[in-house]
DNA sequence: CTGTTAGCGCGTTCAA
DNA sequence: TTGAACGCGCTAACAG
């Protein structure tokens, strides 16, 4: 029993059944179920009889298509990225769906290196996370693949921004970032400070300019050296803080661009003696599952990642494959808690 | 070039350079390579322009073996996991290996159908993450699967629990929560709590096991009441805290089997109006991101995860394959931070 | 070194 | 309804 050998294939099956490959085929899989009762039954126990288990591979050569969707994301260990693939997956699963993964580690090269791998999949689609960067000079060899890509049947689809020849799901970055701005303001804010990501990915340029938009629509505005930009993780926030807070001693109300810089914007507040939430106001972008167990809790834009990945595959899987390209936006709400009390405003 | 239209076949690329079929396929893959550099040479370049790219599942079919690493998480969203995730995506790139990844959502008969869906894919390797359960009554239709996988050449690794017929990455749970147990002593630490995920998961039961003995070995011990179990998550550890509180209110120092659970205790500390690290200590076990960020920050037991997975596709891509099994230990080690503070013993 | 032939495991025509 | 034959894209054995 547990002596090498080869898997069980559909011939093995056939021939234990006493019938031909074919029919053994249709019993097993029945593309159109035209195969008399007691022999798809007699079929199916001596496939369980023998373990079979259908070759993917080969199925995939046979038909032309493959079951399986393949996703991009820029690091796994991030719990934006790691959201999102919890969704993808739920939806593929849902789908009956094989998922294969890559990570890009915020590299542009790696992502193009990835998707040609990708393709060489056959798989039915493709999923890019991640922001589009601007004036990236990979992208239009990356544009070209995807491209290829769809031209020759796969679906693509973007968790990024629009506009874009595939489909997009959208998280309205601007919009949400905006409200954010305004609810800090009526909280008292007066003296604003932005940690942000690269200003060449488009979610901290749309994240940054929708907070612009609505500080100056409560009336307030933001000093220039006030938006320090760097790294787009955990140490990037840590920094970054630091860097603000040496600029512009004065801030009262910290904006970062995701959580994940917020958090380590905090640590950094704490290392300088301040404390967040009280000293220091501090907001952030996602709604991770830290947001909630950080001190204090963290005030935040909610984006429904894992949604947003479970959307992705339904659109990549959307029957009416000869569509136009859609895009799906996704709406945010602003979620208040412990590390933006009410300021009161220093008497005019 | 954008109109509908099949992939480019080797075929195709053979034709267009000239070439039989077979000498392309050599050119561009190479086995064994054996043709003249001035072919190998135009073929590449035909290939280029024609943008082909071979097709995995073909290779895969053709050569009875493919590139593929399938992996078992329980939920690719706990920063437990992803960490581990990370690390096999890290080891499968470095070899060319593609991942596929798919979520059991901590349950075993997902876990099993999973196991069966990737055997249809007969990847290289399959790595199993997630601890295994006791008196678990799939388990022994889990082994059945994977022993029939590995008994036709797949290669299986689990990163979990020896003893077993497989590979093992071997986290050393007990001996980390030994060494956890004598510094909490060590700093002053004298009435102990825990609050642990299920214990049928081995993980739970070692970590456990290990904290008592660290007690024991210390002169100290635990209540009967002590031990609260409870889900193994952030939520868990919530509400696990508050049934040991409502238990056992004097204990003085808490040990949770995970970060992530840790991190739930301490927020249900504070809604209980306690200060984490100054009226109880508490500590966890992972050493996850999360755990340096957390106030105060955590102490807690550092676990390699990344490391285990790229070690996990190391085992399972070692040419070495008719080995026996293999067990591979990982050793910890505990950094103590502000949620442990030194403790004045209550005089005698 | 190259081309021809025979597979790999499976789906799907086409007759029977 | 069933089976024989062919094809999917590719690799590997065998000749030349």
């Amino acid at each position: 029993m547990s002596a090498k050998g080869q898997p069980v294939t559909l011939g093995e099956v056939a021939k234990a059944a006493g019938v031909s490959i074919a029919t053994a085929s249709r019993a097993i899989n029945g593309s159109t179920r035209r195969v008399s009762e007691d022999i798809r039954k007699r079929v199916q126990e001596t496939a369980d009889r023998l373990g079979y288990l259908p070759n993917l591979s080969a199925q995939a050569v046979a038909k032309g298509a493959s079951s399986t969707v393949a996703v991009v994301v820029s690091d796994i260990a991030d719990p934006f990225f790691s959201a999102i693939a919890a969704g993808v997956m739920r939806g593929a699963n849902e789908a009956g769906l094989v998922v294969t993964l890559a990570a890009a580690d915020h590299t542009p090269q790696n992502e193009l290196d990835i998707v040609r791998t990708f393709r060489s999949q056959r798989p039915r689609a493709i999923i890019l996370s991640g922001s589009r960067s601007v004036a990236d000079p990979n992208q239009a060899l990356l544009d070209e693949q995807l491209e290829a890509f769809a031209s020759t049947g796969g679906k693509v689809v973007l968790i990024s921004q629009s506009p874009s020849p595939f489909d997009v799901v959208e998280l309205a970055n601007r919009e949400g970032a905006r409200e954010l701005a305004r609810v800090l303001v009526e909280r008292g804010g007066q003296r604003f400070g932005i940690v942000t990501g690269p200003q060449r990915l488009m979610t901290n340029r749309d994240r940054v300019a929708g907070f612009r938009e609505g500080l100056e629509e409560s009336g307030t505005s933001l000093e220039t050296d006030a938006v320090v930009e760097a790294e787009f993780s955990r140490d990037g926030g840590y920094t970054g803080l630091r860097t603000l807070l040496s600029r512009v001693p004065e801030v009262d109300t910290i904006f970062a661009t995701s959580d994940v810089m917020a958090i380590g914007a905090m640590t950094a507040l704490r290392d300088l003696g301040k404390t967040p939430g009280k000293d220091i106001s501090i907001a952030g972008f996602d709604d991770i599952d830290t947001a909630r167990d950080v001190t204090p809790t963290l005030t935040t834009v909610v984006a429904p990642l894992a949604d947003m990945g479970y959307r992705a595959v339904k659109l990549a899987i959307d029957p009416d494959a000869a569509r136009d390209p859609q895009v799906l936006k996704v709406n945010t709400s602003v979620i208040v808690r412990e590390s933006t009390p009410v300021r009161e405003r220093a008497s005019a």
